[in-house]
This record gives C-alpha cells, structure tokens and sequence, in this order.
DNA sequence: TCTCTGACGGTTG
DNA sequence: ACAACCGCCAGAG
C-alpha cells in the first residue's frame, strides 16, 4: 500500500459526526511530517470522507478545495456538525482515535498490505 | 532543470 | 497572543 492509500484508509475510519486535522492523519500514517502532502491526495480525490478534514484552527478548506463552493459546508452539517463561519468547534468535533479504533485502523493497514 | 506554489503544522523569538 | 521561519514534496509553468 502506497501513501495515497494510506490516506484514504484513514479519512474512512473518521467516525461520522467528527472532524480530524491533516496533521492528524499524517500521523496516523505514520508520517508526522507530512500534513501538507495529505492535503494534495485528498485534493486528488483520496477519499469521500475527505469533508471531515479541517486544518490545525478548525478552519474549512479553501474555496478551490471542493468542486462546489460550500459543498464542504453542507456534507459537515449534514453530519450534525456545527459550523460557524467556515469554522467548527475542534473541542466538540475533534477525533480522538479510541484505542479499539486505533486497532482497527492498524488492521486495515495491514489487511491493505503497508 | 529550476522556481514557485500550496486542502499544513510545529518551532521559535 | 502573534508573526516569522522552517520542514515537507509533488505538480505547474
């Protein structure tokens, strides 16, 4: 599995109804340092769940993100999400990976062969 | 080739 | 709290 994959095997683990920062998922591929890369594979269409990724302030993607300005928007509150101009409420909506979820995602990996 | 540019974020002053 | 740097690296021009 390649980082591309790695990405979207995390985006699709974000549990419905929370958000997660690309920092984050940079580390929950192993790779710390590379937050800004997982921007660019999500921009390339990694993931379905990509409008669940916010940056470090909470803030949504840029207008260019998404094809339909807003779209991001309206898939969060769909989700029950709160947002507050172009922000949510990282205290409320921040993933914090469970142990078992963190688990779970570790099998994915390895089911997807990293 | 080379340079510039980002769906970013941690560190430092 | 805030701003200036730095690391990061694949596309675009």
């Amino acid at each position: 599995m390649n980082w591309f994959g790695r990405v979207a095997l995390v985006c699709a683990a974000i549990p419905a109804g929370k958000v997660a920062t690309y920092g984050q998922i940079a580390v929950l591929c192993g790779e710390p340092r590379r937050a800004r890369q997982v921007g660019r594979v999500l921009h390339q269409g990694a993931s379905s769940a990509a409008f669940r990724v916010v940056n470090r302030q909470g803030y949504l993607s840029g207008a260019g993100a998404f094809p339909v300005p807003g779209l991001q928007r309206e898939l969060l509150q769909a989700d029950g999400i709160a947002v507050e101009g172009d922000q949510v409420d990282l205290e409320r909506y921040l993933w914090r990976p469970s142990e078992e979820e963190l688990k779970e995602l570790e099998q994915a990996f390895t089911q997807a062969g990293i």
